[in-house]
DNA sequence: CCACAACTTTGAAACGTTTTTCTAAGTCAG
DNA sequence: CTGACTTAGAAAAACGTTTCAAAGTTGTGG
């Protein structure tokens, strides 16, 4: 383990002064092209690599930024995810990632640890509607870019995705397959996704019932258990929307167990358009968000805001989602 | 924007010196309890956030770790992600995560960024063998733990899973169930994990021949290219082993399109059980690996080797995959 | 009542950068 | 050739912690 080299070692070796490395290192034009020449040399030779925090310490502002998700192993923040990931990469950022899990008391430590970090600024999706966290981390002078959820004040930059649209798009595409009752199998309904991909479906349907059966989680088993209990109680729709395609996929298994045939006796669609959705044994129609452009975008947003802060102006992005047709509604 | 509070003005609300804050901060023990309360609250009256680039430049290590993957997009790499995150959040630690996306350039330059800002160690699943990076970050004192790739050397901290022994559970299961012609539908060949289940299914089959379909990625899509390529062939065999989960559910609605039942004409089983295995249609058979688990110890190594490192015993860790049977194979 | 040990707390230096001020050396017009 | 103006680089002062030797405080036994 050789001994660390630091700026002034290169200084030394290049025979300048290390204010004349640091700003070749920051502001290349500052210096003439023969010194910056021989610093970049000294660079090479000594393997030098500038200390991140010493630069922040002094400089007031580091090169990371931090990425809260509600839940990591959902699809849906692993594609936004690796569309963060690949922005901030690309300019030179790092990512911390910090996973609420849903627990709000983890959020807030996570969120603290954020904060000792002294990231640039942090992506996040909010686990409750409640701002003063939020505003807490904006007192210290961090960004915050809200990600999937719309902000409700000017100043403040959000990315999201119209779920109502979403929900209309579903309920109407049902309806135009020759769909005359309908049922949406949603997640908690304190959720605002669930919330709003209802009321877009209630509006497609202008007053006629919508049946709603609300579980407990989202995910294929849920799905599956909300299959069971329609068929037991014997009346099952013309069409059903799931609010995503994990309940989506465990619906679809639990009909085809009961002898159910999608599409020909229900059709179904689901939300969110994950990889298998278009994998399963019918291929699964669904609503896709664009999610990957989704982090990228909050991405960008967030490194302007802080690089820019002059011309930066803010934004709430609204992305509309795109119906994707397979066979489980043909 | 209320002006940034530091450790100095606790000490001065508190009525004590700086270096007593520190200590209160980081060896509580050492501080008599009327102090430690007297400090707690000032920190609290303050809000004060200690500022963990000053603390990283002066005490000489980060309370960060680097988490380099080659697929965030791939349900493994999102679980053992999960494990990583859940342990080091727990201990204080904050995640920069990178994903190399199977390219060494952007591998190399995310190291590059991780050095930057003096991680204390990394988790890397390395995207070649070729060991010289990792070398070069060790020489620098960041400590390196190999996720999903066993170590070669004494010296280093890894953990994995026995890909040979989950290749001969895979196709001893198929056997079993009388199959008596077999196929591997693999990704690239170049992977370790592919050869390695190779190996482990040629010595379940003790030397009976293994017909090998390679295809150059690990998707849905490539598994139902695969079925297509077999069907059009002609000769299906009496049972498919895949290399992942993806490959199998593409080749599992490649048959069932084509009219081949799964499991009565021909048995399935893939490797992984991520979550969408048991939620096909027919729900599919696989091999588990404790993905989650491989994060967490992966995790605890690290940290283990970071903040006990006389009392740490280097270990590589080898877990023993399992056989989850479903309807695929029944 | 003193010497000494054990325990607390202090104060200043140091970590490796960036930034700001300042000097020296060019450049150019008159 | 001079003086104003420009530019490149040097020198030193921060940034907010931690550390460590030293000083201060308390308690104990003789």
């Amino acid at each position: 383990m050789h001994s660390p080299v630091g700026i002034r070692d290169v200084a030394e070796r290049a025979g300048v002064s290390p204010g004349t490395v640091s700003n070749v290192l920051n502001r290349p034009e500052k210096v003439s092209a023969a010194t910056r020449a021989k610093v970049e040399e000294a660079v090479r030779e000594l393997g030098f690599v500038r200390h991140g925090s010493a630069s922040t310490l002094r400089a007031g502002h580091s090169k990371t930024i931090g990425l809260s998700v509600i839940d990591i192993g959902n699809p849906f923040f692993t594609d936004v995810t690796a569309g963060v990931e690949e922005v901030a990469s690309e300019l030179g950022y790092a990512v911390i990632l910090s996973n609420s899990a849903g627990s709000r008391t983890k959020e807030e430590r996570n969120l603290l640890v954020l904060a000792e970090q002294r990231v640039r600024g942090v992506l996040i999706t909010p686990s409750d509607e409640d701002p003063t966290r939020l505003d807490r981390l904006r007192d210290r002078g961090i960004r915050v870019v809200l990600v999937d959820h719309p902000a409700h004040r000017a100043d403040q930059c959000s990315v999201a995705v119209n779920d109502i649209v979403g929900g209309t798009t579903a309920v109407s595409h049902l309806l135009s397959g020759g769909a005359e009752s309908i049922a949406y199998v949603t997640g908690p309904l304190t959720i605002r996704q669930c919330i709003d991909r209802r009321v877009g479906a209630e509006r497609a349907l202008g007053g006629a019932p919508l049946r709603v059966i609300e579980m407990a989680a989202m995910t294929p088993r849920a799905g599956q258990q909300a299959a069971a209990k329609m068929i037991a109680e014997g009346d099952l729709p013309d069409a059903i929307f799931c609010a995503n395609d994990l309940l989506a996929l465990g619906m679809l298994r639990g009909l085809t167990h009961a002898g159910v045939r999608v599409p020909d006796d229900v059709a179904l669609i689901g939300y969110d358009d994950i990889d298998f959705a278009a994998a399963s044994a019918v291929s699964l129609s669904s609503i896709r968000q664009p999610t990957h452009q989704l982090g990228r975008v909050a991405t960008e947003l967030l490194l302007d805001e802080c690089d820019h802060p002059d011309t930066h102006a803010h934004q709430q992005i609204m992305f509309q989602p795109e119906l994707v047709i397979r066979e489980s509604t043909r």
